[in-house]
DNA sequence: CTAATATACATAATTTTCTTATGTATATAT
DNA sequence: ATATATACATAAGAAAATTATGTATATTAG
């Protein structure tokens, strides 16, 4: 993702969380939905997002389905079943952080 | 930070933003407080801390004072007028990743 | 009709940012 | 006496991005 150099570290969640939801997702239609969903404010760059794909598959959370649409080429990722209980972990951790980050940077404890 | 692979790039924010909120502080200080607002969530390892302190002060962002308490060392840290300025920047940056985060994290965007 | 943009994949080189492993030194608690 | 806590530091290595390419097809704009 260009523009934030925030996000690092949560982009596998993010893809597995897209998935989750979507059912099966190709590796452009990710990018164009987190752009969406974020209103611009992440941009996942190919560099990052394919290989993170290739990782993802390679450990046995997703599946991969090959489909020509239009004369060009789409790979279709889903969750596993191993992929979906992974999801749920992460899901929870990267929660876990949010709020973790949000005491960090919200309250003003030094008032106390 | 040992335990999550996610906060990764925000070290330098939250490190800022202690700052801001302290006056100045020291960097095992600094450790010991982020264990504390998150209850054990986040680690702060010194092999991560100290060089961002080094960083940010080489950066302009931070000035230090030695002093020496008990017969250790301690190394206060406090903001810059610049690094006022940036921590207003990167908390802002910080707060909105949170929400995008949030975006893709929390709704059933599927479901319509 | 052709040039730019969008769609769709991929990878290599490099950089950033950590973790892990050390190292030094003093103070306190067991 | 030994372990733990306080307090700094750095080097080696790993992880996870960015940046820069590359290929190929489809569509839109001038």
């Amino acid at each position: 993702m260009a523009n934030s150099k925030l996000y690092k570290g949560s982009l596998n969640t993010i893809i597995l969380k897209l998935l989750d939801e979507k059912g099966k997702m190709y590796g452009y239609e990710i990018t164009q939905k987190v752009k969406e969903l974020t209103k611009g404010e992440l941009t996942i760059t190919e560099g990052a997002l394919y290989p993170a794909l290739h990782k993802l598959e390679a450990e046995g959370l997703l599946d991969v389905e090959v489909a020509k649409v239009d004369n060009r080429i789409r790979k279709y990722y889903k969750l596993t079943e191993v992929g979906e209980k992974e999801t749920v972990n992460r899901l929870a951790e990267l929660e876990e952080f949010i709020r973790s980050m949000q005491n960090l940077v919200k309250p003003n404890w030094s008032i106390q």
